[in-house]
DNA sequence: AACGCTAGCAACCGCCTTATG
DNA sequence: CCATAAGGCGGTTGCTAGCGT
């Protein structure tokens, strides 16, 4: 079953770290650097595996560590890269100065994960969640008569609060679905390829404003709709189809 | 006050990759 | 090129503090 624990043997020491085997492994990476983490126990005088050891300062004890509640900066840098990179910590990591991988790890699996969850956004493929935004549901969902059996209404805030949180957090990559109660349309799963950048989407006071194909020519017409943000010259372009972004701009 | 539950996080485990001889 | 050791990574565990009952 794989290698032994290195710290099965020699009575090595495990769990939590006193302050003592701290200072100690503090005091001689000072002085000589780690060098061989499997030599380093021995020469600092620790009853512990050099991986505890290498493990113990990379994630606390090294000095430019920064500890401490993540900003919403580093929650939107952990959300967009790990979209791209799936749970690729160390290279997550690499980006945000003065974070360590299993920080941005645990920070990932009990907060930003049950958050992600809570908006209808799959934290694994980063989408909306199939049963609530799911373009074959969404068509049914909309259909006239569909709609005439539960409020219109209900519908379009829920959509329209789902939209804005998710085009916050995922625009500059994102698939999004959004609606237009003003000109009585709705449009499908669409991505979103934004001139604008993520940032657009964490300013109050922009509004995305939809023109989208009717329901009734959805299936026929693979139509790009427009998106108009008030507070800014630009616009979007919106597409149908999620795995081909490049075709939008 | 005592107990149970839960969230948060430090640390461990085992596998994979890279370095070395 | 191969075998082995060491480092690195991601998943998981288990302890603890805080909270509710």
């Amino acid at each position: 079953m794989g290698r032994a624990p290195c710290c099965d043997k020699n009575g090595l020491r495990k769990g939590p770290w006193t302050p003592e085997e701290d200072q100690k492994l503090n005091d001689y990476i000072q002085r000589h650097g780690h060098g061989s983490w499997r030599a380093l126990p021995q020469h600092a005088g620790l009853l512990r595996c050099g991986k505890s050891c290498r493990l113990r300062w990379t994630n606390y004890l090294r000095p430019d560590v920064k500890r401490g509640k993540f900003s919403f900066a580093e929650e939107q840098t952990i959300i967009q890269l790990h979209g791209v990179l799936g749970n690729k910590w160390s290279a997550i990591a690499a980006q945000l100065p003065g974070r360590t991988d299993n920080e941005i790890k645990n920070y990932w699996n009990t907060h930003l994960k049950k958050r992600l969850r809570q908006m209808g956004i799959d934290p694994v493929t980063h989408r909306p969640r199939i049963d609530l935004f799911d373009f074959s549901n969404m068509t049914r969902f909309f259909a006239p008569a569909t709609l005439s059996h539960m409020s219109a209404h209900w519908a379009n805030a829920r959509l329209e609060a789902l939209t804005r949180e998710y085009l916050r957090l995922a625009a500059w990559r994102s698939a999004a679905m959004i609606g237009d109660q003003q000109n009585g349309t709705q449009a499908d799963t669409l991505i979103i390829r934004s001139k604008l950048g993520a940032d657009a989407f964490c300013r109050p006071d922009i509004n995305a404003h939809v023109t989208a194909p009717h329901p009734n020519n959805w299936g026929q017409n693979p139509e790009i709709g427009t998106v108009t943000c008030s507070g800014s010259d630009e616009q979007i372009m919106l597409g149908k189809h999620a795995d081909n972004s490049e075709q939008f701009q």
